[in-house]
Order: structure tokens, then C-alpha cells, then sequence
DNA sequence: CCCAAAAGCTAATGGCATTAGCCTTCCCAC
DNA sequence: GTGGGAAGGCTAATGCCATTAGCTTTTGGG
């Protein structure tokens, strides 16, 4: 040991994802973190308070930088572009990291640590579809919509879900402007 | 040894999927299977290859089962109704053993045990879908989309995914009806 | 310059999957 | 009926991984 590693969570979760994004989820182990940050397995635990925290951590981490994403595109728009932004930058992200979403949590509302990073994501949402003047449970309704189309789609895009590849343009297309079409119809 | 305890591949998948409606994906162990079915951990070896091998029966067991589910369900209508029918039925299956759908393949097609499957399923939506004449490629879209929608729904909802539970029967209705809506339109 | 907290390490434990090799039950051909 | 081989089970052994305990070393602030 003549000079410490110099680890710290953030750099421990960094190499957690760089494993993910290569190998996938079920690749990630915590001797697998250690062997790429040069430590031993044990060393880890002065960083991450288990496999599962570790897990967690990585899932937080995708979450915010997906609603980073996601909201750098849609700042400056509003109305269908906005909408139509948010989606496709949802979908690109998921695309330039396919193993990564398999990492994100599902249901980040009901996690102490995550619960501030999904409220985000939601309040985007929700502010994306401010200028459509949805009112109580509507708002709800269609950020819900929104969720299931754009998490459906790119979870089985991510798993190579889709048959053959062709025309998966095309077919979020349609999802996008069948969203689109409805929120109108019913405004 | 007495007398066999007279496993079966069979027996063994019915053990795995008890296991999964009861505690989860994560807790399918052939430890856990072995204790369930009264047997030592490697004589499950003579009924599956491996863990990975079980996981792979599981999935195909619950993508029959869910297939058979909405079959049933979709025989004898038509139209609107038939769709409606169909994407009822899978989300009540879903709603019923919510666990077990963290188990089914999301890629069934690229796995030859359970590409069979998977194609029987497609195959149940193009056969819902006849009536609504689309040609070609339209099809393709249209399955897929329905799809999105199914399984985007069900994976947050089986995951706990939503928020608060309320209202999630209406949302659904406005998935359907979107989904139809945007089908009628554009035939 | 000292010393306590932080960051590593090694050793040990226990769960799980998997393989090898052995024993017993069953059933079918004779 | 019976004998023998295949099928179904078992124990023992290996190896990977997570986790805990307890020790050593580095480091940064007083």
C-alpha cells in the first residue's frame, strides 16, 4: 500500500456503470467494481453499504442523468414540440446506453433515496404538459400515458425486444403523434 | 431413498414458479426450488440444465399461460370489442400474478425454446387486429404499438411502479381508447 | 509533529451453482 | 419372474461471491 486508491462512492458508482453499460446488470458484482478501481472486494465497503446500496446508487445515477437529459431538450419548447422532444430525447438516451435502462428503477417514488430524483422526472413531465391547461387528475391521467409509451417502448427497444429492427422510427412515430393526438382531442 | 420423488421438468417449473409468485424473480435459487420439491440441490440436474436453463422454462411457461389468457378471452369477438378484450385480459393476468411478470422474456423471439411462443402471441394480436385491414407494414406498427402499451403498463404496475394506485382503471381505459381511436383514424 | 479517523487489506464464514462419481430404483426385454 | 441398464437421487468437492471482523497504514487537521 505505498499510496491509497483515492476511491470515493461517486468514483465507485462511475465504474458500477461503465460495468453495466459493457456487460449489463447482472454483471455487476461487487468484485467485479473492485477488480476495475484496483481494490480489494472488501475495501469496497467503506464506500457503498452493500451490493443492493450499490444497486440503488446506480439506478439514482441513471434516473438523474435521464431527467437531465430530458429536460435540457425540452427547455425552450412548449406545446406538441415540447412533448415530442421529451420523448425522443427519453428515447435517445436509452438508446446511446441500452444496457443501462435495465438499471433504472421502476418505481422510484417508493425509495427513500430515489423519491427526490423521480418527483423530478415527474414534475418535468408535468410542466412539459403545463400549456395543455389539464386540470386535478387529468394531468395525472396523461403523465401517466406518457409514462407507459415511452418506458413500454424503450424497455423493449434496450432488450433487443422488437423482432426485426426495421422501422422502430416509424413506429415511436406513431406512438408520439397517437399521444399527441389524443391529448388534443380531449383538452 | 425409500421411493423417488418423482420429479419431472415439469414438476420442477411448477416448484420455480411458486417461488416466483411468492417472493419474487430474484429469490428462483435451485436451492430454494430443491427445498420446495423435497430433493438435494444437484439432482435438479436431471431435470434442467442449469439455473439460466430453469429461468428460460419459467419465462416460456408464463408467456404460454398469458397467451392462453387472452386467447380465451378474444375467441368469439371482433373489432374494438376484441382489442379491448385482449388488453384487458393481459393486464388482468399481470394484475393476477404480478411477480410472475418480471419472469416472462422480453426478447422471446431471438430464444429458440421460446421463440415458438412468442410467435404464437404476435400472432394472436395480428389475428385481433384482421378486421381493421392493414396492410403490411401497418400491421407490424400497430402490434408493436399495442404492445408498447400492454407491457409498458403492466411492467409499472406489476413493479408497484405508479405512485399512488388510484385511478390506474382509468388510465388504462384511456390507453385503450387512445389506442383505438388512433387505429380507427388512421385505417 | 501527533493522533484519530478514514481507507485499505487479509482472513474467515456462509450461500449458491455446478461437476464428478456413486448408489438405488424402476421397468422392459427376455 | 428376473436381470440389467437407464434414469433419478445422493454426497462430496470446487469455486465464486457477499459480507463481517479485526488489523495496518495513510492522511489531514490541530
Amino acid at each position: 500500500m505505498a499510496v491509497r486508491a483515492g476511491l470515493t462512492t461517486t468514483k465507485v458508482v462511475d465504474a458500477a456503470l461503465e460495468l453495466v453499460d459493457e456487460q449489463g446488470v447482472e454483471a455487476l458484482t461487487l468484485a467485479a467494481v473492485a477488480a476495475r478501481t484496483g481494490v480489494a472486494t472488501p475495501s469496497l465497503y467503506k464506500h457503498v453499504a452493500s451490493l443492493g446500496d450499490l444497486r440503488d446508487l446506480v439506478g439514482l445515477r441513471v434516473l438523474e442523468d435521464l431527467t437531465a437529459r430530458c429536460t435540457e431538450t425540452v427547455v425552450g419548447r412548449s406545446g406538441d414540440e415540447a412533448v415530442r422532444a421529451l420523448m425522443h430525447a427519453f428515447r435517445a438516451y436509452v438508446q446511446e446506453h441500452p444496457k443501462r435502462y435495465a438499471a433504472a428503477p421502476m418505481d422510484p417514488l417508493h425509495d427513500e433515496l430515489q423519491r427526490a430524483a423521480g418527483l423530478k422526472f415527474m414534475e418535468l413531465v408535468l410542466a412539459t404538459l403545463r400549456s395543455y391547461g389539464l386540470e386535478g387528475s387529468d394531468a395525472v391521467h396523461a403523465t401517466r400515458r406518457l409514462r407507459v409509451i415511452v418506458h413500454g417502448f424503450a424497455s423493449i427497444e434496450a432488450s433487443g425486444g422488437f423482432g426485426l429492427p426495421e422501422g422502430l422510427d416509424d413506429t415511436y412515430d406513431q406512438l408520439v403523434r397517437m399521444y399527441l393526438d389524443d391529448l388534443r382531442g380531449k383538452s
